[in-house]
DNA sequence: TGCATGGCGCCGG
DNA sequence: ACCGGCGCCATGC
């Protein structure tokens, strides 16, 4: 694994942070870290251990990123398009990230429906705990999935920012 | 290994 | 409608 660089951009959700990484002999590169929290930001860093290249080869592709969020989160956008890498997580966690991404836009579902439609058909609360440790926002959508019961739940980036992301999607 | 900890769910009062 | 209690399961220490 090479090629890693990284940067932030300031939005209506406020600063995020966002980490690339290159795989494979193809060299394709992807996102491996996207969040509004700049403590776990620098958590992540950490625990990658790596060395990181400039920005400025890349800048293209970072500003690329930023236009796609920013036309995401002013709703001109209903499609992200950006490939996640995920790098960490344990096999559970990852297929929980996945089953997310498969939820459309403007649309919820419970924690309990997620865990059941990736095959893990008791284990919503683990489900809620793997989405706590979402590496990428908005790209895993897993501010649509909300507890059974109506309620918005949690959410890693805030909870005012889940219900706006909702309330966004259903404009 | 056991036990506490989480973005949860369901039922009873 | 709101709460407490208990059940549920993957992780981390």
């Amino acid at each position: 694994m090479t090629g890693f660089f990284k940067s932030d951009f300031s939005t209506s959700i406020g600063t995020l942070y966002y980490l690339w990484g290159v795989e494979g002999t193809n060299k394709e590169v992807n996102v491996i870290f996207l969040g509004n929290d700049e403590k776990s930001f620098k958590q992540y860093i950490d625990k990658l251990d790596v060395m990181f290249s400039g920005t400025e080869f890349y800048e293209k592709k970072c500003l690329e990123l930023e236009e796609k969020i920013l036309n995401y989160l002013s709703g001109k956008n209903s499609s992200i398009d950006l490939k996640p890498l995920f790098l960490m997580g344990s096999d559970f966690e990852k297929k929980i990230w996945q089953e997310a991404m498969n939820i459309p836009y403007g649309s919820t579902v419970s924690y309990r429906e997620l865990a059941q439609r990736a095959g893990f058909l008791k284990a919503w609360r683990a489900a809620g705990t793997a989405l706590n440790h979402n590496p990428v926002m908005l790209i895993v959508p897993c501010h649509r999935v909300i507890r059974s019961n109506g309620k918005i739940g949690f959410f890693g980036g805030g909870v005012e920012v889940k219900e706006f992301l909702i309330r966004l999607e259903n404009n």
